[in-house]
DNA sequence: AAGAAATGGTAAGGTACCTGTCTATTATCA
DNA sequence: TGATAATAGACAGGTACCTTACCATTTCTT
């Protein structure tokens, strides 16, 4: 009540809310652009998909995140109408995942929501001081990875 | 596996895998002192614990988490040993937590592990980078809350 | 002091991530 | 070519956030 200003916020709370600010900014663009269905997780199907049709794992690593998120997403995008399954001609275990036409007319408005909130949030900040806030967060994220003895993306150890 | 140096990360991507590489390593940390059941979330609760006791409310304005977050993670900890709850003499609607002496033991190990991470990051990357990229965050998260007709934390709009 | 509004807490439910384990299939290579 | 390793996906379950709705109590207003 007193003080709103607080001292110091740990990086990890930084981190935190600038995030949570950037997802909730993607949700509004959606909406605003008429597709309330659209969750921000569902973007990267959007933004990865191809005609030829993509193999979740693909997207999981274009997206840099976990088979069962990646699972659940086009699952719930295939409810939703605008994607389906179809099995892989070229391997048995994979299926493919296809826009359907549906999904092909939002695939732009999907693509363009991140793309939306950078341009905002430059106009708020100044582009220089967004990008160089993007490029810090590369190098460290680079440094983070390359020196703690993994190299890359934790690669989904399968019980074998 | 040919290429895995990804052209351009989006700052919403940057900004998630960033702070998950911080909350993974700050359990990490908890795991290394010996505190395996101490989760993340949990540090919050230690870290503006009081001798006096201390309102869940208060945690929430203090660890810019939800009602229910806080609420959550004091539950937890409750089962678990570390603090209790006890009416509020004040006001009969609130509780106040406690650590008890188990929990005063954990305190300052669940207090370091944030600041040792920091420190790992700054000895990895530099620590006026990652300096810099706090001040950054904290500039910019300033601005997409003034900017943003709200002037601070939404206020928990309780239907009534 | 009565009514309205704010606040502390609880309950129920959702989102977007994660982990580990398991099966089917494919690729490797000895 | 047959054993072994890797990969695609499914299933089960966990974490740390969130929202909306509600009740009990306190504070503010008039």
């Amino acid at each position: 009540m007193e003080n709103d200003a607080p001292a110091q916020l740990s990086l990890g709370l930084l981190l935190r809310l600038v995030h949570q600010h950037y997802a909730q900014d993607v949700d509004a663009a959606l909406e605003e652009a008429g597709f309330a269905d659209i969750r921000p997780s569902h973007s990267n199907v959007f933004t990865f998909a191809r005609p030829e049709g993509i193999q979740v794992s693909e997207l999981t690593r274009l997206a840099h995140v976990r088979k069962q998120t990646m699972t659940q997403a086009v699952e719930e995008l295939e409810r939703l109408g605008y994607v389906e399954r179809r099995p892989d001609p070229s391997d048995r275990r994979a299926r493919l995942v296809f826009l359907t036409e549906r999904g092909k007319g939002v695939r732009p408005v999907a693509m363009a929501a991140g793309r939306l909130v950078d341009r905002r949030w430059s106009d708020m900040a100044g582009s220089e001081e967004i990008e160089a806030i993007r490029q810090a967060l590369q190098g460290l994220l680079d440094k983070l990875r390359g020196g703690d003895g993994d190299a890359g993306e934790p690669v989904d150890r399968a019980g074998g």
